[in-house]
RNA sequence: GGCACCAUAGCCAAGUGGUAAGGCAGAGGUCUGCAAAACCUUUAUGCCCCAGUUCAAAUCUGGGUGGUGCCUCCA
């Protein structure tokens, strides 16, 4: 498989430090707010190179992490007169029936912040042993330009990064461009003991600290959104690599933005659309689809009318394994899988293989589900249908689609309609057979007359 | 100022040298008592503009135009 790596900004061959075994560090959010849109972005697409890596043979451990302890939530706190602990307690348990409704897997280990403070403080401990990190006034800061390399993900000379930047260079800095690591405490925050006095980890210091707890000192690949690239990602680097003496990760991926009227999505602007509730409006899978829709680096602008077409072709998907699904209860015994399994399933591979084209293995889905119709429409054997329904429901588990059950049984009720509907038919009393089809299709049944008999769905 | 990215049909979106995938919406048809779903046909002689390279360019090169992002918390 080729990635796009940020690093080297081309396309690489994915080589794992360990054969078949993967170790990925995602970004996770800051817990102090519903996650929004363009938040969902990295979890569905990340999500999807999981899938994938696993639905190919690979173990992959996962890990991403929650931002736990910030000045973010220590606002969120103050303002609602709450501890830091609860916001944090409050977000996870929302983050986590969004995470769910957007069908992401779980990560093998989902850290937070601060249950890691000693790792943290042994990884900064370690940086001022080799001068790499000064404390000043109870924070403790990284020199920036202690470390050669630095600026070499974002690809940017430290100079350059310099002289462009908009912040007031602060006294107690060495260097403006030198990074917070450790915050001593204000009073009424919350704080941890450390050998240089009571505070909390800045930002970037707890991604280096958890990683390495929990994947070791090299990492196969660390993604996120490509606004993390600077500085977030750059000082992970230099923590890391400062501390340990080898590579941080191998391969660095970044999605691109979810646009609104083609500016960013984002908090400071204001113009973000929660994932809830855009959920509450379309349901959560269209929003899936709609990060898997196109490449995971281009970006998309977010709309509703995206939102209506993607859900018009999910329709179209759950159509076909319906249609397969009432063909196997009609079929009769015997048959082989058919020829286009394999074809479509190498297409999607190819597409997979190539930096994560989600948009191009949809594509082999859709060729896939046409495939599925023109069979059913030709009263196949039932193993010919079982094959393809287990193909189909494959490769869209690797995408993460297709996941709501829709209920397989009708109640006694529904049923003697749907008799009485078909006698009516049968006597050519179509005015009373229609009426029981509409009062059906208020009450969110829906029914089709097929060659084979009636097929009804639930809504 | 530095460094990047983007421009393909009404909408979304692949394709990065060999003659424009896929989805949504639209039109016509088949099937159906009617519908629905499905299937078939159809919808960009052209991929922002201008030059150039090439037998061949959406794709490469140069120059424009328009838009965006990062350099500050951000996915």
């Amino acid at each position: 498989m080729k990635i796009f790596n940020t690093l080297t900004r081309q396309k690489e061959e994915l080589k794992p430090i360990n054969d078949n075994e993967i170790k990925i560090y995602a970004c996770g959010p800051t817990v102090y707010n519903f996650i929004h849109i363009g938040n969902a972005r990295p979890l569905c697409v990340f999500d999807c190179l999981r899938r994938y890596l696993e639905w190919r043979g690979n173990k992959v451990i996962f890990v991403q992490n929650f931002t736990d302890i910030d000045d973010k939530l220590i606002n969120k706190a103050n303002e609602e007169g709450i501890t830091v602990k609860s916001v944090a307690e409050r977000y996870i348990k929302e983050f986590w029936i969004d995470s769910k409704g957007l069908n992401i897997k779980n990560a093998t280990v989902h850290p937070k912040a601060t249950e890691n403070i000693d790792a943290i403080i042994d990884i900064i401990s370690s940086l001022q042993e080799k001068g790499y990190a000064y404390e000043s006034n109870g924070d403790v800061y990284f020199r920036s330009k202690k470390f050669e390399e630095y600026g070499k993900l974002s690809h940017q000379p430290l100079e350059d990064l310099e002289s462009g930047a908009r912040v007031n260079v602060s006294e107690i800095k060495e260097d403006s461009m030198d990074f917070c690591m450790w915050k001593s405490a204000k009073p009424d925050e919350p704080f941890w003991e450390s050998p240089w006095g009571n505070g909390r980890p800045g930002w970037h210091i707890e991604c280096s600290a958890m990683a390495g707890r929990y994947l070791g000192k090299t990492i196969d690949i660390h993604c996120g959104g490509q606004d993390l690239i600077f500085p977030h990602h750059e000082n992970e680097i230099a923590q890391s690599e400062c501390a340990n003496g080898c590579d941080f990760a191998h391969y660095w991926m970044h999605n691109g933005y979810i646009n609104v009227d083609n500016r960013k999505m984002s908090k400071s602007l204001g113009n973000f659309f929660t994932v809830r509730e855009v959920a509450e409006k379309f349901g959560y899978e269209p929003i899936r689809y709609i990060m898997i829709s196109s490449q995971y680096r281009s970006p998309i602008n977010y709309s509703m009318e995206i939102l209506e077409q993607s859900k018009s072709a999910l329709e179209r998907l759950y159509n076909c394994r319906d249609g397969l699904k009432f063909a196997i209860s009609h079929a009769t015994e015997g048959g082989n899988a058919p020829e286009f399994l394999e074809t479509r399933k190498q297409e999607f591979i190819t597409a997979m293989d190539d930096d994560l084209n989600t948009a191009d293995a949809l594509a082999a889905i859709f060729s896939l589900a046409r495939d599925i119709n023109i069979m059913i429409a030709n009263a196949p054997l039932k193993s010919a249908c079982e094959s393809a329904l287990s193909m189909l429901d494959e490769l869209c588990d690797v995408l993460g689609l297709l996941y709501n059950t829709k209920e397989e049984s009708l109640d006694s009720m529904v049923e003697g309609l749907i008799e009485q509907r078909a006698a009516a038919r049968k006597s050519k009393d179509f005015a009373a057979a229609d009426a029981i089809r509409d009062r059906l299709k208020e009450m969110g049944i829906t029914l089709e007359d097929t060659p084979q008999g009636v097929k009804w769905s639930k809504n």
